[in-house]
DNA sequence: ATAGATGCAAACTTTTTGCACCACA
DNA sequence: TGTGGTGCAAAAAGTTTGCATCTAT
C-alpha cells in the first residue's frame, strides 16, 4: 500500500488524513496477512512514537465499514483484519501456518442464489467464502510454518 | 431433534446422557434456526428448573467441537450456534430476519482447490460457505421479518 | 476556527476457569 | 463407586465508551 493510495482511500471515504490512518493501513497491506486490533497495534506503535488501541479499534471499524478492509472469521473470540481495497467480487485463501492471503477470483455461486429462490422463494443478499489451507511456502517449508504471533 | 436421536449423538461421543445436554439438543434443533449461548440458556432454563451459563458454554463447545453444532459467523462478536448433526458436506443459507438456516447441497468448489494448488502449491485443508439473505417465510411477510431476539 | 481525531481510563460484554458438590454409568 | 458433569463466583480477554485535549482542513 502506497502512501498516496492511502491518501485517496481516506479523501474518498471524507475521513481526515492522519499519520495514524495512514499507518494502520500500511501496516495492514505490507504483510499481505490478516492481524488482530492488538498486533496492529503492537506493529505501529514503535513507528508512530504513540497511539492508543481503542484508536487502532475506531480505525479498523472505519475502514471495514468502508469495505477498505476484510474481516477474516476464525472461532477464536478475536477479530482479525485484512486490507483488502479492491472492490470487485471475489474470495480469500487464508493460510493456517503464515496468516497470509491470496485472492481467488473463481466465484461459482450464482446458481445457488437461483436454487434458492426457486426452491422456497428466499432472497441471497451477501455470502461469506474463506477457504483455509496451506500456501505453498508454507507447505515448501514442511508443518508448524513461520508462526506468528502477538509480540 | 428426537430425544433417542439426541441419546445416540451422545452416546457417540462418550459422553453422558444428561438433561442439560439433551436439552441443549431439543432447543437448537426444535427452531432450525441459529442462537447465542445465551439465547440457548433463556429458552432451556425454565424447562430445566436451573442451569449455569458456563454449563452452555461448556456443551455447545463439545458439541461443536464434535461437530454436531456449528457456528455461524456474524461480524458482532457473539458466537451463534446452529444443530446440524448431519454429517455429509454441506452449507447454509441463513435468513437474516428470522435466523432460521437451510442446508444447501450445491457446493461447486472443488474447482478452487485445485485453482490454488496449480497457482501457488498450497493446500485447501477447509473452508467457510454462509449464504446470507431472507427466507421465503420472511420474503412473503415483508420487510422487518418476525425479529429474533435474547428475550 | 472548527469539526473531527485521539489518548487515557474505565466500563462492558462475552466467554473461560477454579473448585466444591452432584449424578450418570 | 468413581469419573465426569454442573453451579457459582470470579477472572480473563476483547472491545467500546466518555470526555478532555489536540490537529487536519
Amino acid at each position: 500500500m502506497e502512501q498516496e493510495q492511502g491518501r485517496e482511500i481516506l479523501r474518498r471515504l471524507r475521513l481526515k488524513v492522519t499519520p495514524r490512518r495512514l499507518e494502520v493501513m500500511r501496516c495492514l497491506g505490507e504483510e499481505q496477512a490478516y492481524l488482530s486490533a492488538e498486533e496492529v497495534w503492537n506493529r505501529i506503535r514503535p513507528v508512530l512514537g504513540s497511539i492508543g488501541l481503542p484508536t487502532v479499534y475506531r480505525i479498523l471499524d472505519e475502514l471495514a465499514e468502508a469495505q477498505v478492509v476484510t474481516r477474516i472469521f476464525r472461532s477464536d473470540r478475536t477479530q482479525y483484519y485484512f486490507l483488502c481495497p479492491n472492490q470487485e467480487h471475489h474470495h480469500h485463501f487464508i493460510c493456517e501456518s503464515c496468516r497470509r492471503v491470496e485472492d481467488v477470483d473463481r466465484c461459482n455461486l450464482d446458481g445457488v442464489a437461483g436454487e434458492i429462490a426457486r426452491r422456497s422463494g428466499g432472497l441471497v443478499t451477501s455470502h461469506i467464502l474463506q477457504i483455509n489451507g496451506v500456501c505453498g511456502e508454507c507447505s515448501r517449508l514442511g508443518e508448524g510454518g513461520r508462526g506468528r504471533d502477538a509480540a
